[in-house]
DNA sequence: CTACCAATTTGGAACGTTCCAAGTGGATCA
DNA sequence: TGATCCACTTGGAACGTTCCAAATTGGTAG
């Protein structure tokens, strides 16, 4: 088992000083095509490999990127962290992903090991709580970081954030429901004091208010499972209500399950719609209507924000908020 | 802007050589203890980072494992991901993410790149087609790499396989389904002349053939779509299919969506059993029967296997297969 | 024929670690 | 007292790149 193959060995084999090789490397102008391409030729000769970390430990660009993640068990971070990556990819970069189970020591510790591995810029989705370390510990390495879907760290901390538009997405919805008839409108899911709740229950709460209509929010964390024993809590104990905005699809489906299970017809009886729009929505029964986040553009348009950043140092604006879609499905329209 | 800084500022300052601090990081212990604790206090004082990429340019090993991973959206492979992850990060490993959407192009390019950064080693979901290419690199870079899930490059090629039992647990399923009083049995999805695949239907054939049933298998490509298109297909041209063995969860729960478009009864018209046991099995309507893999505890094995190659150099045989359960829910048991 | 210029190419010094061989100083032993 | 040993400590040479200043080449103008 011999060693790896250097520039080195690779400039003797062309016939030219490691220099050149280097700049062949590099895409550089300067050198002459000829010479470029006996210095190809010598390197698939030889199967050189480029070692990156060399080239990061000159220059200090790896070419890595952290991207971390409070919960990648949700299709919808699943959703963003994949098109950030496959993004990142065709630009030549690698993802080092991480996923912290909203834990904050977690989170702590996962993104110390990337600065140490020496990432070019972080993408976060944050977890409540010990913001103060994480970000603290980014901002002291100098290195671009993007703050995405939920707000943590007040924006004058110096962190962008970037995010789809959850309260216009719930404004739109509720909007929809009172069109198809909705006499009382619940509110379910959502861990209050979360930014990702705040903005949607607010979407909400101003959309009724306008109407006069009382509102009621069940608050918890965001699962099928609470979906599912919405249903129950909302039959027994406010029998009036007649739709709900969900705080994202996992609890609209989990609510399809609760109605099947109870007999209640979704989307007639009871009028549903979701947020996120995750593929499964448009496969459910009844098909679940839903608040369209684009979450793969979003994460490609990410991709690009941090890249600029980088790449033509272009800081980002504190806040962006991108663009949302109301789609309506059989959960939330009157059957014709 | 000033430089991060490094080991000799940290030495200065804690007045000791520069051996002596990288000693102090290795943890060695041949640094007398007040020592060691006067290096640690100068690195808080100053704000030492570690630097990775310049300890892996001496020591060729950067604590960077890659991961690849042919279809990321599915929450079986999610699930794996995330487990492995999180497995590695106890350990002080740094993970790569890399989704292929099994496309071979993509997953030889990002291989060269994890190559390229220097992973210590490799776990990879491989996509179908491209095997050559992919391992090929991987092992005239020497790098331990570990095939999971799928099975596409010969094990004689000397790339270790670990799996799920994939043909034991569609043989529990059958049984059980027979058990049931099934009458004739379905197998529905999973693509043609892939190992995954002909681990499952072979299961099912043996089964069938050991009773004497007749075989019906339904190819193609799993997703929730197949699954709904299935029950139609079956009431239309099948009417006798009593029970379907799934390919996979998304199948199972497709069908549990067609069976309460068309008013069928999923569970006592129709038994049904998944594979994989993803979250939402409990949580659908009627809950979905699968064949457990364990994928969380399955990727945890995994994560040590390949660090147990790395640190211990223990080579994994050429082929393990993980125990599966079956987990009986209401959409295959006769309701009591 | 010389001087100069543009186009290429090059040697060597970084970058921040690890590792090795060698060094230090105090205690113990003969 | 000097030799030996032990427990630490240390200087300097790698590791494989990039980048800079300087060198070389070949052509062209004076």
């Amino acid at each position: 088992m011999k060693r790896r193959p250097t520039i080195i060995d690779v400039a003797r084999t062309a016939g030219v000083s490691k220099s050149t090789v280097s700049l062949v490397l590099q895409n550089s102008p300067l050198v002459k095509s000829d010479t470029r391409a006996e210095v190809r030729r010598a390197m698939a000769e030889i199967g050189y490999v480029y070692n990156r970390a060399a080239a990061n430990l000159r220059s200090s660009n790896a070419g890595l990127i952290g991207l971390v993640i409070n919960d990648l068990r949700n299709p919808f971070f699943t959703e963003f962290a994949t098109s950030v990556q496959m993004a990142l990819s065709t630009r030549g970069y690698v993802t080092v992903l991480a996923n912290t189970d909203d834990d904050p020591d977690m989170q702590a510790q996962v993104v110390s090991a990337m600065i140490e591995h020496g990432v070019s810029a972080m993408v976060i989705s944050p977890s409540y709580d010990g913001e103060a370390e994480t970000f603290g510990a980014i901002q002291r390495a100098g290195i671009p970081c993007l703050q995405v879907l939920r707000n943590v760290a007040p924006a004058a901390a110096g962190i962008p954030f970037a995010a789809p538009d959850y309260r216009h997405g719930t404004v739109l919805a509720v909007e929809h429901l009172l069109e198809e008839g909705a006499r009382r409108i619940a509110f379910v899911g959502g861990i209050e004091g979360r930014s990702v709740t705040f903005e949607r229950v607010s979407g909400y709460l101003s959309v009724l208010e306008a109407v006069g209509m009382e509102p009621l929010v069940l608050s918890g964390r965001a699962s099928r499972k609470l979906g599912k024993d919405a249903v129950g809590i909302l039959t027994a104990q406010h029998p009036t209500v007649d739709a709900v905005m969900c705080f994202n699809d996992l609890i609209g489906l989990g609510m399809l399950a609760g109605c099947a299970q109870t007999g209640i017809q979704a989307g007639e009886t009871l009028k549903i719609v979701g947020f996120d729009d995750i593929d499964e929505c448009g496969d459910s029964f009844p098909a679940l209507s839903s608040v369209r986040c684009n979450i793969a553009a979003f994460g490609e348009d990410i991709a690009a924000t941090i890249l600029n950043w980088l790449e033509k140092n272009e800081v980002p604006v504190a806040e962006t908020r991108s663009q949302v879609d109301l789609i309506v499905r059989e959960s939330s329209r009157r059957i014709l």
